[in-house]
RNA sequence: GCGCCCGUAGCUCAGCUGGAUAGAGCGUCGGACUCCGACUCCGAAGGCCAUGCGUUCGAAUCGCACCGGGCGUACCA
């Protein structure tokens, strides 16, 4: 597709003196109202140079650009020069672009040879799956898509949460009130409850924290029995993730947890040696990090045993040897802020200029209407539950639906957790947010079924007219966008036109709200251009453009469903 | 205390790295199916963008201050 904002910026710069093409595109913007024009270039600026009032700049402008072919109008407002673009060809442009790519519309090789990792989801072991960690999850995951598209090759990393003191509890508690055969049939159930009686009963006795940390000491010092144990916990658990993972259609190319970097925690201590910025203060080895306004990061316990961020810096310098990553993301809480800010900062310190490469991608915390969640507490809400209860309300209604009866059970799946996932992901991602199951079982407007809705609503639309639609992919025919280009089929258009734009932006801030609220867009501009106007009409030019219309918005959908990694089905 | 984040319509949120009258959805009220899928569409009501000062030709957007809320703040993750 062409640029055409660039093009517009490339005609101003050769009448204006002084500026060049690049300053004058970041000027352009988009009016806040389409009868305004398709673009708009503000003359405030140009005032002081140009030693004249906007209102004239912006005038000389368009009368000097009244008869540029590249546009089908240049109007002066104000001290705004107004750009109208000819709609026939913007939208034939996008048109041949989305025949061509089809599932590639939208993609790009921006980051060709370059790998992204990704570490996301990264739940503890032994703990239930929750709606607190959909986040990571599905945030993570989207971003991985977001940048394949952009053509980096990715690393999904899922960081379980497999170690550390928590595990010497669990071991602890297992031993003293636990059951193989428990375990065997609901593991994460039981471990859990040894894990919550651990709590209470060290309340009372003290005594037993000692005891896990001494246990969980052992553990990494390698030790036959807790390693087994430990073992066993860890597949038991991965084995109902993956279960969930499975219905989010969820895939890791690496489960390395926090065990892997079990043993690579010496080196890291070394080269801390080397630099010289490790100390000892209260029996801990720290890094001072008070020249930078922070408190100290604890590399290595009184114990001699290692903590969270410790492993975080071996797990960073085994990527960067591993991937020679470009960009190293971890999708994880804001709660942790200060925790990614202290090690980026030790990773710099320790003499790695790729720290800056290293990125933290924060979001807000899920809490409950009766207040935190708290998994010890009971104050928790499963994400199996979420997922099958919307599951069963997308069967309810779609059972009278358009959908065969073999491809229900399917298609109640793609729709139920299409809605929590695309939910989830439709608000900026640092938001705080109150969980509630009124809102993630709405499929009334900017919902995920709606998006869904109108998809198959165009793909319905096209599987009346298969002979014409089979014509356009295949270029026997070509259709006459002048023949489609009313407001509403325009409007929508130029959603589509911004489609590759869009999955760039929500790259560079990690952000898949941005692409959610886009398709958004162009189901509301779909919508009304299906209801102003009829598709299928007699005469075939014409239903051939407003067909290539119907493509065109169909494809970005899907393309945009897609990375947010929900499903578009054909009929629901 | 200190640090970071959030504060826009009754509710949930957009607002592009400063621009032309602040936008959606939900909810409320009122309309549209003999017509391509009504999980849809159209209309109405609803705002001193928490507050104050500053920078600027121009501020919801940038800076400072202040209020309210959240999170974090040495051996948990």
């Amino acid at each position: 597709m062409k640029d055409l904002k660039k093009l517009t910026a490339g005609i101003l710069a050769e009448k204006l003196e002084g500026l060049d093409a690049a300053d004058i595109e970041k000027m352009i913007e988009t009016p806040p109202d389409s009868t305004l024009g398709d673009y708009a270039f503000p003359c405030f600026r140009l005032a002081k140079m140009f030693r004249k009032a906007p209102q004239m700049i912006a005038q000389e402008i368009a009368e000097q650009l009244a008869g540029e072919t590249a546009f089908h109008e240049v109007r002066n407002v104000n001290a705004y020069v107004n750009f109208f673009m000819n709609r026939a060809e913007a939208e034939a442009d996008a048109v041949v672009d989305v025949l061509e790519k089809k599932d590639e519309f939208g993609r790009s090789d921006l980051g060709a040879g370059k790998t992204v990792i990704v570490e996301f989801s990264s739940p503890n072991i032994a703990k239930p799956f929750h709606i607190g960690h959909l986040r990571s999850t599905v945030i993570g995951n989207s971003i991985n898509k977001i940048y394949d598209a952009l053509g980096y090759d990715v690393v999904r990393i899922n960081h379980l949460g497999d170690y550390g003191t928590q595990f010497g509890k669990m071991i602890v508690a297992y031993r003293k009130w636990g059951s193989e055969e428990d375990v065997r049939r609901e593991p994460i159930k039981s471990l859990l409850s040894y894990y919550v009686r651990f709590h209470d009963e060290a309340e009372k006795d003290p005594s037993l924290e000692d005891e896990a940390r001494a246990t969980f000491a052992r553990l990494e010092q390698g030790e036959k029995e807790e390693t087994e144990l430990w073992k066993w916990f860890r597949e038991e658990s991965l084995r109902e993730f993956t279960y969930v993972y499975d219905l989010l259609g969820i895939e890791f190319d690496s489960y390395a947890g926090e065990s892997f970097y079990s043993d690579k925690m010496d080196r890291v201590i070394d080269i801390m040696n080397e630099k010289g910025i490790l100390q000892e203060s209260q029996g801990a080895q720290i890094v001072d990090l008070s020249d930078y306004n922070m408190p100290p990061a604890i590399i290595r316990k009184k114990d001699g045993s290692t903590l969270y961020i410790t492993r975080d810096i071996a797990a960073a310098l085994y990527r960067k040897e591993t991937y020679d990553f470009f960009k190293n993301i971890y999708v994880v809480a804001s709660q942790q802020n200060l925790h990614f800010s202290q090690w980026f900062k030790v990773i710099e310190l320790m003499g790695f200029d790729w720290s800056e490469q290293c990125v933290h991608v924060p979001f807000g915390m899920v809490s409950l209407e009766s207040g935190t969640l708290s998994t010890r507490k009971g104050q928790v809400v499963f994400l199996l539950d979420v997922l099958n209860k919307s599951i069963e309300r997308t069967r309810e209604i779609i059972k009278e639906k358009n959908v065969p009866a073999e491809a229900l059970e399917q298609t109640a799946k793609d729709v139920g957790v299409g809605a929590v996932v695309f939910n989830e992901l439709s608000n900026n991602r640092i938001k705080d947010y109150v969980f509630s199951w009124d809102k993630v079982l709405n499929f009334d407007g900017e919902t995920g079924p709606y998006v869904q809705y109108t998809h198959a609503r165009a793909s319905s639309v096209l599987r009346r007219t298969e002979e014409d639609v089979k014509a356009l992919y295949e270029g026997s025919a070509v259709p006459d966008m002048a023949l489609a280009s009313s407001d509403a089929a325009y409007e929508l258009m130029k959603a589509v036109r911004k489609f590759p734009k869009i999955v760039e932006e929500a790259g560079e801030k990690y952000e898949p709200s941005v692409i959610t609220r886009h398709i958004i867009d162009v189901a509301q501009y779909f919508n009304k251009f299906y209801h102003d106007e009829h598709i299928l009409v007699e005469d075939r030019e014409e239903r051939l453009a407003r067909l290539a219309v119907t493509i065109a918005a169909k494809q970005t959908i899907k393309n945009g469903l897609a990375l947010l990694g929900v499903a578009a089905p054909d009929r629901m």
